[in-house]
Order: C-alpha cells, then structure tokens, then sequence
DNA sequence: CTCGTTAACTTGACTCATTCAAGTTAACGA
DNA sequence: TCGTTAACTTGAATGAGTCAAGTTAACGAG
C-alpha cells in the first residue's frame, strides 16, 4: 500500500464540497501564502498565478472558501477585510494604528477563555473576535 | 459655600474643549439614553429634540466627541457603526448574529487583563476591542 | 456689549468596498 | 457524452462615510 499523501489543496476543497477550480486553487494558495492580505491583493497574487479573474470571483470565493471554513475574515473598523489562511485555533489579532499592518497573536489568557464573557446575558456564544490597537515597533520608532 | 453641582451636558463639552451647541448636547444625550445606536437612529434623535440637522454635523460631531473621549464608537464586521455614551471602563460587546443587538459586557476576566496580549510582538497596544458572536435569546429561542 | 475669529453647520457632490443582476462557461455525477 | 447547476464574466447599483465650498453662530478680546 501506499504512504499516506499530504492533501492537495484540490482535495480541501472537494472535502468541503466545492468544485475544484483554477480560481480556487490559486486564491487559497495565495492567501496561505500571504500575510492577512486584502482583496485587491488577493486578486492580483491570484491573476499572477493563473491570469485574469474578475474581482467578483474573487469576492465570490472568498465568502464561498469563508464559509467552508477554509479561510477567515478580518474586519478592522476603518480598513477593508483582510483574509488569513489559518483557520480552526482560537487567535487574534494586533493592528498597527499608523499603518495598518496586522500580525497574529495567541489567545491573551490559555486556551480559549476569550470565549467566556463574564455574564453572556443568556447569549448563546460561538466566537469571541478580539483585536488588539497600538503601534507597530516601526511606526512607535518613527512617532519618537 | 453651595453644594457641588453634578456637571451638565454643556459643562462636559466646554471641559473637554468643544463649543456647546445644542446639536452637540442634544446628540450626547441621545446617544446616552439610547442603546447602541446608529448613525441615522442617532440623527433623528437629535431632530426629536432639537429639528433639523444635517447627517453631515452628526457624522461631525460624532467624531468630535469620540476623539474626545465622551462616546465610543463600536463597528462589528458588516454594520454600520453604532455609539454608545458608556466610556472609560473596559468593557466589551455581545452581538446577535441574527437580529444585530448588541448588548455590553464586562471584562471576561478580572479588571483589565483583556488589554494584555501573549505576546505582544513589540507593538505598544492602548486598546483591546472584543466582540462576542452569537444567538440573542430570543433568536435562539425561534430558530429551535 | 460689539466685533472678529474660527469652529460648527449646511448642501451637494463624490469615493470606495461590496453586492446585485443577467447572461455565459465549465465542473463533475449520471 | 450529456445535462445540471455551481462558478465565472461584465456591468450597474447600493450605501456608509468623506470631501469641498460656502454660511452661520459660539465665544474670547477689546
């Protein structure tokens, strides 16, 4: 018998029963690959790679691959969404307040406290979305 | 000698250095008795009380007292902004993903422990913004 | 109290991210 | 190989929020 192969991304996809395109592919790879990117960015890493799309397919599955839970959604107030590949463990996220940029952090306290308000107010909670303002080592150098 | 004075809604404006016009007062207080609300809501509150303002002088003045740190603004991914009069305490959001309210919420722990990241990467962080997802009970209530 | 400065307000045009609509193409199960 | 329908294309529309230019009025100086 063979090895046990590593998934292709073709395979995530079908796994989460979405058809396999070359818009997909490449739009999930280029968001892995990328650093919280917005959906110009998206759309240009994913023409560079296969040719034209429309931005509208870009839109389209972006919110197809969101809700399969292959890629997630960060809306800083004041900034356009930004899409990250890592998915499934409970992180946030610090935004630079001078130049937007975004980095990853683990949750501030253990596992997944930030899931436990101190009163939900009978609220049935399913996620806890926190982000963290300040400035970017950069930007505080810079503002000194 | 009289006895101190609670502070009026003009007093707070002169404080913090804004000119006291009645579509300033009229909004703080809008804003205060309301409950998380949004821009036109906020609007015509403020013509309830005093006639006609332009949207333009609410957008204004709503960034005008949210600079100066007499309302806040929240805006959950997908909605408009909302404002609420409840400010200086750390204190976060709860937010239906059916009907939209939103209600307020403590700290999930202790005082003020939300403001401290694992690890912060270097960024000086001033401010942790945390909203919780979910179901209202009432809309838990009719989707069961 | 009167005046001048300038913050605050008015109307109206504009931007930009995102969505909607209608028609075409191509993935993939039968 | 074919038919169904998800996915893509182009193009127009929406809606929150901003920008610009001109007018009004708050308030400190005289």
């Amino acid at each position: 018998m063979t090895a046990p192969e590593a998934p292709t991304t073709a395979d995530e996809l079908r796994r989460v029963g979405l058809r396999v395109t070359a818009t997909r592919v490449a739009l999930l790879e280029t968001v892995r690959h990328g650093n919280h990117l917005g959906v110009e960015a998206i759309a240009s890493g994913v023409r560079q790679r296969i040719g034209h799309v429309s931005l509208q397919a870009v839109y389209e599955a972006l919110h197809a691959l969101t809700a399969a839970g292959l890629v997630r959604s960060i809306e800083p107030p004041g900034s356009p969404a930004r899409y990250e590949g890592r998915v499934g463990d409970n992180h946030h996220h610090l935004v630079c307040r001078s130049c937007g940029v975004v980095v990853d952090v683990d949750c501030a306290v253990g596992e997944a406290p930030c899931l436990t308000a101190a009163d939900a107010h009978g609220f049935s909670v399913d996620e806890a979305q926190v982000i963290y303002w300040g400035l970017c080592p950069r930007c505080s150098a810079h503002s000194s």
